[in-house]
DNA sequence: TATTTTTACGCAAACGTTCCCGACATCGAT
DNA sequence: ATCGATGTCGGGAACGTTTGCGTAAAAATA
């Protein structure tokens, strides 16, 4: 009992048509009759009859479909942008197929491929975490497959990317700790060579240097899972603690670093602010229930997501090769709550 | 600049050998020289032969992948759930499409339209907020699409679902709050007519049964778009406390549902537990961080997912129609934290 | 009426793959 | 030397669609 759809030869067959004449009555053909055109149209509605998409992605090499590739979708950064791209997608004609790389390098390969040999039209992606060089993508890249990366992005391929002011946003939340009084600020950051670390870091430290406290290595902590795995992020959190110079601050970045510090703050028992204030990069909209309630820099997922979907598209339907290329930055979302404020008591 | 992957046919021209005589040196068939079968295969991996899988689709009429349609990713459930599907999935050999309905109907019947005219081998279904009649699901079901629901299911398609002990969940939560000491205990929910609205109705109905407490139909509010737009649960919570009998407590149904409902309640400035206990479906893992720390149902999601997929599996790859179909019912579990625990000084 | 133009349609190739069937060598057995 | 068996391989159809080209009949023109 397998699934039969109707096919364009069965109309053909029933109407006494070639399949030919069938096809161009359907697109609306000048050079088919208008009884003819009525007759098949007709036919065509009554039995349901809709293109199989396969053929035509075999025959005409695309799909009408958009690859995401993005480290996991329990993140609210990137559902949120995950959603920013469907709403453009969607009324542009166009399909998405969201894979998650789970921090994975070889995941992300395997995922690259299959999405490529499945002719995906174009791919949006934000690299893994566990990702240090981009030969997949390349390869694809200069095969001609449009490729626009948001988030986490790479120096090594010229094409659109999109993302999110990370040297402002992390420039105003320390800077902000810093006004708020406190003092030893640690950092606690994503793998060192992401794109994002890289960028949120350097806010952090320019901050520090405009109120002149020394930049202290010791007090940046790397997850280098991207905040995945509680583990690493609890013992990131700890060798926060080990140093010497008391740590009243933290600064994380990455949504999931963000919440799990937290979590791992409860379980040290560490109060927030009084013990050690916090605020991060993320995009929870549940932040304000936290006890306290929670300082973020919020990024424009939403946004970043459309902007990039935009950009893929007009790669993809571009005649010409684009060689142009733009890096949209947007700006961020400073919100204070309790969690980095100082206590008066103290 | 076409992106142009080697074929068979181009391994055929290259080698002096037909297409069939490459395809069956691939596979490795018995009717081919072993000789050949080196050179080929030798020859394939140097070019980076894939096959091409629309190619592939088209001749078989599948695809190895397996549709999902939830109503949204960012909602802690269903990510978890997906998480769990991806894990079987994978090693299953299968990828896996994720569309989100946003509650909508129409919107789910043109994702259930595309994903099965891209020939997905299954599909994976929670079915949405707006959807009352399931034709669309229906008519692909009766032509041999298998699908397996889970979460949100419908009595009627015969064929495999898998949900939590919704009755149970709602009953423990609802009894707990009982024993507690509340007496007026409202319950906000999802769309009246979706299953997991009428399970956990009933346990809640129980509850109040068990213990000899009135169901007052006034104490209970739908939300009709599943909690995802924030208005109509604002509404719903205000709904509840214009009640003239006050209000000491609430049951809410649905991860969204949960966590807006508290967001409202801080918004209008009720406290938790003082003014209002809460206790809710959620699987957020941020609710021990709440203030106060949130009292959840939690159900076994990722389990849902793996369980869901292997049952769908099963009905992809077996030989023979199925005809027995089963109902997996998972345990929830409850978690006892502040927000629906009474206050001594009360 | 003879010729050209237009109208309306069919044939067949192509996209990449699999697989049924047939073809041809080689070889051992008769 | 002939035969059947075996081992290797190619031809071609099929999956559903589009499209260039060819062509018959009908209409328009001379």
């Amino acid at each position: 009992m397998k699934f039969e759809p109707v096919t364009i030869k069965d109309i053909g067959k029933a109407l006494g048509l070639s399949t030919s004449t069938v096809s161009r009555a359907l697109r609306g053909s000048y050079e088919i009759s208008s009884e003819t055109k009525k007759l098949v149209l007709e036919y065509a509605e009554k039995m349901n009859y809709r293109p199989n998409p396969i053929a035509l992605s075999l025959k005409e090499r695309r799909n009408h479909s958009l690859g995401i590739i993005v480290c996991e979708i329990a993140n609210n950064f990137f559902s949120q942008a995950i959603n920013g791209i469907e709403s453009i997608a969607y009324n542009r004609g166009y399909h998405v197929i969201i894979s998650q790389s789970h921090e994975s390098f070889e995941r992300e390969t395997v995922i690259v491929d299959h999405m490529a040999s499945r002719s995906v039209d174009g791919l949006l992606v934000s690299v893994s975490s566990g990702t240090k060089e981009y030969d997949h993508f390349k390869n694809l890249y200069e095969k001609g497959l449009p490729i626009v990366f948001f988030d986490r992005v790479t120096s090594e391929i010229n094409t659109h990317k999109v993302i999110a002011d990370n040297f402002k946003g992390a420039f105003d939340a320390t800077e902000h700790l810093i006004t708020s009084g406190f003092k030893r600020i640690a950092h606690l950051t994503s793998a060192p060579y992401l794109s994002i670390s890289i960028e949120r870091l350097e806010g952090y430290k320019a901050a520090l240097s405009k109120y002149n406290i020394e930049f202290d290595e010791k007090l940046v902590q790397y997850c280098h899972n991207g905040g995945m795995i509680y583990e690493e992020v609890e013992e990131a959190v700890k060798n926060i603690f080990k140093h010497k110079a008391k740590v009243d601050a933290i600064f994380t970045a990455g949504d999931r670093i963000t919440t799990t510090c937290i979590q791992t703050l409860h379980k040290l028992g560490k109060k927030i602010p009084e013990d050690v204030a916090v605020i991060g990069f993320t995009n929870t909209n549940l932040a304000e229930l936290f006890h306290p309630p929670l300082s973020v820099v919020r990024q424009p997922a939403f946004e970043i997501g459309q902007v990039a979907t935009e950009l893929l598209i007009s790669m993809i339907e571009s005649k010409r090769p684009v060689v142009d290329f733009e890096t949209r930055v947007l700006q961020t979302e400073l919100v204070i709550r309790e969690s980095s404020i100082k206590t008066s008591t103290t």
